[in-house]
DNA sequence: TAGAAATGTCATGGG
DNA sequence: GTCCCATGACATTTC
């Protein structure tokens, strides 16, 4: 109950900071004490405000029948709110479940509320999650029954039509509120010691409120139409009330465009949902991006509930926040924003973390190898879906932690103006495609209602399904997120590793110098470039190395061939000396078979020799001569050389 | 689960 | 003397 209060109250919370976004900011003092004691006060107020009393002070209506707690004219404007911002499907049952819980728990419900009510609610409650089709059964109801809160805005994306009905339901019964209001006031001011409910009360003070704020959400509206949404500028002065024209310079698609579920805030109260919810979540983030930069942002507003509406809110504001674009924001507004979020950290300890910063091994800082078991076996099942950041609610990983929480222990600042341009560039390249795996990964099907989920064994042999899944997750995130990555990011270096590796020495030097950087910053970006380096050295040096290996044996394969060509060769030689050989001795003897001696008798060839001489005479000398001869030829030949 | 391959890191020497 | 790079050696991770 204190999670389901806790995302209501941040709801408000991030609505009044959307509501800034689009250049109009509440009056807290005038519309919502509560929202404004939430934020000013400590993180825990959200616990000790009367819930009911939220809405009824910030609506001051009559209350509606079937919850009375809730003040029929807030949960009009809260719908209304919704539509204004696009239409977004927050479930009547989702929103009464809810206030009755709450009043419950307060102890509110059981005095406020009549047993028919609870029983409406109930029967809604199980009416709803079923399937589609019966949505239209219980739109027919709710007009069979006249019922007051007629703006159910059944998220069937495709149902434009009932949207417009809504429209003018919503107007019609707008003008009806106010003609009530008015009346109400009348009787107010005439029977003023007439001991009108506290509802009458309120109403007396409301129309002037009602219409301001009426006004503030048509502008809202017309805002939301008009501006670029890709354009937005920063707002020079955070105290003007209104201020319509300012812009911010937001990504504002990013910003508001995420297709969230009522369902997936549940999930978010209820830890034992939670990890339930984070099966399809790398899928889900991937099909939303790729129809959020396909899609009509304003399109896309109308698929969004409320609730979805406000974690992405949330993360796009930190991610503004890191990119320091927001000075322009009321500074107050979002260091509460950020204490709360440190609050609503369960188990968060900076101290902690510091601690285990300090205790690394290499360089003092390094991270992965200080997990202690007991963060490990949380950040290996979170870290996936919460990120390196540490997305709200979730106990991420120490590095993702200490990356938001360690900003004020590490410097980081830079020294000009003009570096903010790169800075910012390079946050933006961090920040953009890392989302995917630093916030929270929503569900967003509605395939199951918390009703449907399983439970017991079932749900534990789910459970470990999807740990396995996530710990297969986190150690892609590892290799996607190397060691020096994350502790780039635990320090806030305002350089990626990339950078720090690549860049030129004297590059390297000059930033270092111009940036304010701490030591420990220093420290680890030398580390990381060292070991970045040393590290590219030794892929070199190890492919310089296979290279040298596999030179030498292409050399070793080309000398191999070149030998048995040349054997190859030697052999074809021999053959042909052996042929020439041949037909020499056949020659010398068809020549010896045709010589005759001075008696006529044919010529010994083992005798004689046929001697060419070098003027072409051929003589016929006796071998031993021959021999003799050819020795001191040679010997002449040699004596020569 | 042993072992090979790949990779990271450190120490050291040379330019 | 310092810095950078190449490389051997060892440890760790991956397959």
């Amino acid at each position: 109950m204190k999670d389901l209060k806790k995302y209501l109250t941040e709801g408000l919370l991030q609505f009044t900071i959307l509501l800034s976004l689009v250049g109009v900011r509440l009056d807290f003092d005038s519309y919502l004490p509560p929202i404004r004691e939430i934020i000013l006060g400590s993180s825990s107020a959200y616990s000790q405000i009367p819930f009911h009393s939220l809405w009824d002070t910030a609506g001051g209506a009559s209350l509606h029948p079937k919850c009375p707690h809730l003040s029929e004219g807030v949960a009009r404007r809260l719908l209304h709110e919704v539509r204004a911002l696009g239409g977004a499907p927050v479930r009547r049952t989702e929103l009464h479940a809810w206030l009755l819980q709450a009043a419950q728990d307060q102890g509110t419900a059981a005095q406020s509320s009549n047993s028919s009510s609870s029983s409406d609610i109930s029967s809604e409650l199980q009416e709803e999650p079923t399937a589609e089709g019966r949505n239209s059964s219980k739109e027919q109801q709710d007009v069979e029954t006249g019922d007051v809160l007629a703006y159910s805005y059944l998220h069937e994306q495709n149902d434009t039509s009932s949207l417009e009905q809504d429209d003018k339901k919503l107007s019609q019964e707008t003008r009806r509120e106010d003609n009530v209001r008015r009346s109400n006031a009348d009787c107010h001011k005439s029977q003023n010691s007439n001991p009108c409910t506290e509802s009458s009360r309120n109403s007396a003070n409301s129309p002037h409120l009602l219409d301001e704020f009426t006004h503030l959400l048509a502008e809202t509206e017309n805002t939301l139409e008009e501006i670029s949404l890709e354009d937005i500028q920063p707002v020079g002065n955070s105290n003007s009330g209104l201020n319509p024209s300012s812009h911010f310079h937001v990504n504002f698609t990013q910003a508001v465009s995420q297709d969230v579920s009522l369902h997936e805030a549940m999930l978010r109260s209820d830890p034992t949902l939670r990890r339930n919810s984070e099966t399809s979540n790398f899928q889900r983030e991937e099909s939303f991006q790729q129809s959020n930069s396909s899609r009509n942002p304003e399109a896309f507003l109308s698929e969004s509930n409320l609730t979805g509406l406000f974690p992405y809110v949330e993360n796009s504001i930190r991610n503004l926040t890191n990119q320091d674009i927001l000075s322009g924001f009321d500074e107050n507004i979002f260091d509460e924003i950020n204490l709360m979020s440190l609050a609503i950290e369960e188990g968060f300890d900076p101290i902690g973390v510091s601690q285990l910063f300090e205790a690394d091994s290499d360089s003092g800082l390094s991270l992965s190898s200080s997990r202690s078991p007991t963060l490990s076996s949380t950040s290996d099942s979170l870290s996936t879906s919460a990120g390196e950041e540490g997305a709200v609610g979730y106990s991420g990983d120490v590095e993702s932690i200490s990356y938001d929480h360690l900003e004020g222990a590490v410097g980081g600042c830079l020294l000009e103006h003009n570096k903010c341009c790169r800075l910012e560039c390079r946050f933006d390249s961090d920040f953009c495609e890392e989302p995917q795996f630093e916030h929270v990964h929503h569900n967003h099907t509605y395939s199951l209602l918390p009703q449907q989920l399983k439970s017991g064994t079932e749900q534990c042999h789910l459970w470990s399904a999807e740990a396995s899944k996530l710990n297969r997750c986190d150690r892609d995130a590892d290799k996607i997120f190397s060691r020096d990555e994350r502790r780039a990011k635990a320090l806030r270096i305002p350089f990626s590793v990339e950078e720090i590796v690549g860049m030129p020495v004297d590059v390297f030097n000059s930033l270092l110098s111009k940036y304010y950087l701490t030591d420990v910053q220093i420290s680890v970006i030398r580390d990381i470039r060292r070991r970045g380096k040393n590290k590219v050295a030794a892929q070199n040096c190890r492919k310089r190395k296979l290279d040298a290996i596999l030179n030498l044996e292409n050399d070793v394969c080309q000398l191999q061939a070149q030998k048995a060509s040349l054997l190859k060769e030697k052999a074809q030689c021999n053959k042909s000396v052996s042929q020439m050989k041949q037909k020499l001795s056949d020659l010398y003897r068809s020549v010896f078979s045709q010589l005759r001696d001075e008696h006529g008798r044919p010529v010994n060839p083992s005798r004689y020799a046929l001697r060419c001489h070098s003027d072409g005479r051929i003589l016929i000398v006796p071998r031993g001569a021959f021999k003799l001869e050819h020795k001191t030829e040679q010997q002449k030949g040699k004596k020569q050389k």
